[in-house]
RNA sequence: GGGGAGGUUCCCGAGUGGCCAAAGGGAACAGACUGUAAAUCUGUCGGCGAUGCCUUCGGAGGUUCGAAUCCUCCCCUCCCCA
């Protein structure tokens, strides 16, 4: 493919290319050669799961993958075991070396429901950095000063408001950018937030006499709750593997402006047809709920298949729209002691609140339904029966005596 | 080594002897409304069959009728000086 063309696909959805120039002349070159790019983009394997939020990403890679470069997808297992600090404002706990081998296996399997298997190359940092000597490491760590290193945002945030930075946290960058020296990188990809672990593999590359690489950044992307930038530890993600129907309450939940962005950064829609999307939800020509609707199947396609998302819509519209019951429901069965049990209990007990605190205070809410009738009163005792509960509008149990 | 500041409920962050299960914000949950589990508004947001009782404010003791608040020791973090 010809150099515009490539530039195009590849500067669709970045942030920023430090530099544009050089790119140019790397695509020029292996153009010009055949010899393909090398692009690293580094993960930690610090949850088991995937979400999409590292499909943005992942997405870039494919891009390029597409375009006949090499992806290295870079399992940060050595690293892990640091933690990366990376735009949070403590010390994150490290690793033990099992579990990071444990969480790495889960990754390598989920990356490839984007990625082409057979053409990606998959490395462990520990390859190398396990075998790094002291003496290197304290080459390595001889190159870049506290001062420089304070220059990372969230280190001098954390500096200056008096939270605790520990030294084998400056090792993240150097190590990270070390990975790029070991794999002779062309292109390094990451997230806004590795803005500055990247550029220290630019420069620790000109310091072991190679080329620098040339650094792409993509934008984080929001969580469910449109606030703060999806993660597993805050809980405002969507999980790949999580199932379709999840999935799909999960998307229909997030806000008509996240959707916006959600298309932007996840879709496979070209920018021409997202500028579409933006004036046909300013004009009124299309409708927010069926747009989300469709993000969502485009989603849950990709991870799953398309009669499941078909199927997750009409549950979702069943349940939502239609206020029916789910199909499938939670059947816990219950010991009645007596001919009568309190309802808080039931509640409590058969696992649709937290407490017959919480219990209470949903039914004083109106939120709780048995059988289809609302129920008010605090006192209510259910005889020994079978019930269907409803729990404000996502919560359902079948509660069923036990023998 | 010396001097100073601080560790609060999921998160941020008030509170410096009783009115504190602890302000405010965020997240979350619920109700109303709707175009959807969007937006908006309102309410809830430690536990317990419960107008009371129990556990919680870094940890362990102590003072007091009464402590998140005062004292002692310990653990952890930050700043300044050396």
């Amino acid at each position: 493919m010809n150099l515009t063309e490539q530039l195009k696909i590849i500067k669709r959805g970045t942030v920023e290319i430090l530099t544009e120039d050089e790119l140019t002349k790397k695509l020029e070159k292996s153009i010009s050669t055949g010899i393909p790019l090398k692009v690293k983009a580094g993960f930690d394997p610090t949850a088991p799961d995937i979400h999409i939020g590292h499909t943005v990403l992942i997405h870039k890679m494919r891009q390029f993958q597409e375009l006949g470069h090499e992806v290295i997808f870079l399992i940060g297992d050595f690293t892990a075991m640091i933690g990366d600090p990376s735009g949070r404002s403590e010390v994150r706990k490290p690793l033990l070396r099992d579990e990071v081998v444990k969480n790495s296996l889960t990754y390598q399997k989920q990356i490839f429901k984007i990625l082409d298997e057979k053409k990606t190359k998959v490395v462990f940092n520990s390859q190398w950095m396990d075998k790094m000597s002291p003496p290197s490491l304290i080459e390595l760590a001889a190159k870049y000063t506290v001062a420089r290193m304070l220059e990372r945002d969230d280190f001098s945030k954390r500096y200056k408001s008096q939270h605790p930075i520990s030294i084998h946290e400056f090792l993240y960058p150097l190590i990270q950018g070390y990975d790029s020296v070991a794999l002779k990188a062309d292109i390094e990809l990451g997230g806004t937030d590795q803005k500055f672990n990247l550029l220290v593999g630019r420069e620790l590359q000109r310091d072991y006499g190679q080329g620098q690489q040339v650094v792409i950044t993509m934008p984080l992307l929001e969580g469910t709750d449109g606030v703060q930038k999806m993660s597993k530890s805050l809980g405002n993600y969507i999980g790949i593997t999580e199932p379709p129907k999840e999935m799909f309450g999960k998307i229909m939940s997030i806000s008509d402006e996240l959707m916006i962005r959600y298309y932007e950064l996840l879709s496979d829609i070209t920018v021409d047809e997202l500028e579409g999307l933006r004036n046909g939800i300013k004009d009124g020509s299309m409708h927010p709920m069926e747009l989300k609707k469709k993000l969502a199947r485009e989603i849950i396609q990709r991870f799953h298949s398309e009669a499941e998302a078909f199927d997750a819509q009409g549950e979702f519209e069943k349940v939502f729209s239609q206020k029916e019951l789910p199909d499938d429901m939670p059947v816990v069965e219950l010991k009645w002691d007596g001919d009568e049990l309190w309802l808080p209990h039931i509640i409590h007990t058969s696992g649709v609140s937290k407490s017959s605190s919480e219990a209470r205070r949903l039914i004083k809410e109106g939120a709780v339904t048995v059988n289809g009738e609302r129920v008010t009163d605090i006192e209510k005792k259910l005889k020994r029966d079978e019930y269907i509960i409803k729990v404000g509008k996502k919560r359902f149990v079948k509660v069923v005596p036990q023998d």
